[in-house]
DNA sequence: CACAACCAAAGTGCATGCAAGCTGGATGCC
DNA sequence: GGCATCCAGCTTGCATGCACTTTGGTTGTG
């Protein structure tokens, strides 16, 4: 029973694990765009080490499909397509199903009042950003995966839960995720009470909702296809002269 | 429409990534042992590419949970716990239940013969040895996840089965691979039928059956548990002298 | 003879340096 | 004026080098 020092499963090293982290927070939070760039220099330079490390981090976020890397290319927070976003939320449900069915009618008293204390928290968020009320709501699924005690469903549905997030930012308009929170309190109820299909139902119409709050419409606005999105503009462009390509601010 | 040269959504750079599929698929051949060492100069070495990339490398199979890296210590191939494989399976199911939901009757005339040309290749397999057909079973179940057009469902089907693979060199007996390629034909002829329920269960029994064939009981004889492994053998040593500790030979 | 401290070899952790490739603006040509 | 070309800079790709940690054998001591 040794005491595994940070080493989780990844997560090599020490440094390279804080920035990981902390770039997952800030791309979580939104503080960074999908699309946004992420240059080994500047990132090595802002948390005071080599780009060796930087760019070790950036291999692990893209493992997690985060980051995009592209060769010879600077790197920047993924873009997932609205197809690839409805993927995830269809992973994440089947996951997450599991991960009530294990934990029905096996929480202690004091794992519950933790998720209590959870959703009491995200209540107390309401009032303030998206960002941390996006980044609590997820953060109280992935406490639920913790509770399995399975490393391997913590990592699948951390690593899915953040990819959903990201998508949040992309096709979400804002205040999509105040019901959220009743739903969080009746999966905890649900749970305690023990019924395994009706916890597991919850907990799939809870995300498949989260999911259509989220991707009203296959229309990725900001999306990466933007070949698809100047499609309707075409035809003028031989007309008449064109106007600024409304190309995306995505540095303040 | 530029040609995405070699980079899928992870995998960086080139040489990393040959390292990687090397490492891999050396692992779920067996090959490679759980518990086999990795140093980063002979990878280094063996590949004609510095530590740097063998690090990189060894980082991303970190990630993808095929191999744990250890502070200040070489890395090795994961030796997964029995909970640890049963879970796997678990979420290996689910998974593949969504991958023919979206499959189930989808498929075209040349990917059925794909598939079936596949199996056919496992059955020619049946007498050579053990590490190919594994190899070629697995591969039949990410040659389905890649039918489903869904990256992200690729490389979570591919990570987690290549994960029950390193499970089986650990748990399993030989030739537990024969009966499988009947269901993987079942598995064809149901997908083409098009009843997305009956394909679903049909999956489901499948890697069920596999992982009781496999994981044949709770007994981790050669997993890193060994503190409990020698737990019965713990009030001899105090009785008489211990015979020389049974310290599995990794290296031939 | 058993045990503890010590030391050299091996291996990782990380930074730096150099070569190669991409980006974007300036230059020259039509 | 419009367009292709070229060049400078920035950025990544990768190898090498040094410091630190672990390991396992050796030596000294009770």
């Amino acid at each position: 029973m040794a005491a595994r020092p940070t080493s989780k499963t990844s997560e090599s090293s020490d440094k390279v694990s804080v920035i990981c982290r902390a770039l997952r927070r800030a791309i979580i939070e939104q503080a960074l765009e999908p699309g946004a760039k992420l240059p080994e220099d500047s990132l090595g330079e802002r948390f005071g080490v080599s780009r060796t490390i930087a760019r070790h981090a950036l291999g692990q976020l893209a493992a997690e499909g985060l980051v995009e890397l592209r060769r010879n290319r600077i790197a920047v927070v993924a873009t997932p397509s609205w197809q690839e976003a409805r993927d995830a939320f269809d992973i994440r449900i089947q996951l997450e199903r599991l991960v009530v069915r294990q934990l029905a009618g096996k929480l202690t008293k004091s794992q519950i009042a933790e998720l209590n204390a959870h959703v009491d928290a995200e209540d107390r968020a309401r009032g303030g950003t998206d960002a941390a009320s996006i980044r609590l709501a997820t953060e109280f699924h992935i406490l639920l995966a913790h509770m399995t005690n399975s490393p391997i469903l913590v990592r699948y549905v951390s690593e899915v839960a953040y990819r959903c997030c990201l998508t949040l930012s992309l096709y979400s308009r804002p205040h999509s995720t105040e019901c959220a929170i009743n739903e969080h309190r009746a999966l905890i109820a649900a749970l305690a009470k023990g019924d395994e299909a009706k916890v597991m139902d919850l907990m799939h119409h809870h995300l498949d909702s989260v999911a259509n709050r989220a991707l009203v419409a296959p229309t990725p606005q900001r999306g990466r296809d933007l070949l698809d999105i100047l499609a309707p503009y075409a035809d003028e462009v031989t007309s008449d002269r064109v106007v600024k390509l409304p190309k995306v601010a995505r540095r303040g």
